[in-house]
DNA sequence: CTTGACCTTGACGTTGGCGTCAAGGGTTAG
DNA sequence: CTAACCCTTGACGCCAACGTCAAGGTCAAG
């Protein structure tokens, strides 16, 4: 398939196709006129990528998996590498999940100091 | 005092500084020569401003506060615009952390699949 | 006079993941 | 032949809060 059909099954953009592919994460064989030429191990790339991307991977994060998805394996993180990227991400995430309560906490306060009269729920974002 | 010594005493570049009364939160008299003349209220203001910077707002957010102070009031807060922000601020913040929650579940999740034997506490940001 | 520390404005670089033209070639249906 | 839709590469735009360099003016000390 081309990179049009690519991307609407994909749901993305064709521009997005490209970047991937300028970051070598996607390889496309040429047509003879110069078209990308794509196969569903492709698609199935992308949609990797994407569901990465939702979680709130970066592109470099999302290398790994693709690789090993490139390298035969069912899963993209059927590697050690990709596992070493989730734990990392773990990290990250509580890192950030950390400064936001306690900047959530700061906000919180200086609020309850200007605005004595206003009722405030706590914790409002627990899960 | 000129704006080597206000960068020093609040702890920013001379670029920042800068850069606030390019956005309008900073308004500085001008000496003779053209260079910048600042007093204690300015260094009042940048350190305001610093403060929420620091705990996630824009600049953009930071106006109302310091619009408040230069009306006159003793506390940037003091006024209801300030107050206002406040409330969207934590209604912003409380949304991320519901989003980083329910990533961090979800990458948990995926981890958890991935590698059976690795131990993994739950929950890693609980404050 | 010269050094050196300060100041000025202007303007480009950074970061990520694309969006959005521009200018052109390929292919097919009518 | 032409419309209409596909594709190509190249390159600037975006967003925030500055960092950094350029080129030059100001002022006090030695």
């Amino acid at each position: 398939m081309r990179i049009g059909e690519l991307a609407r099954r994909a749901g993305v953009s064709t521009r997005a196709l490209r970047y991937y592919e300028q970051q070598g994460l996607l390889a496309a064989r040429r047509a003879t006129n110069g078209y990308r030429e794509y196969d569903e191990s492709d698609l199935k790339l992308v949609t990797e990528i994407r569901s990465l991307l939702t979680v709130g991977f970066t592109l470099e994060d999302a290398r790994p998996f693709v690789e090993c998805l490139r390298a035969g394996n069912r899963s993209g993180d059927a590697c050690p590498e990709s596992v070493e990227v989730y734990r990392r991400k773990l990290a990250e995430i509580d890192d950030q999940i950390r400064t936001l309560l306690a900047r959530r906490a700061e906000v919180a306060a200086q609020f309850a100091e200007a605005c004595p009269g206003c009722a405030l729920r706590t914790g409002g974002a627990r899960s």
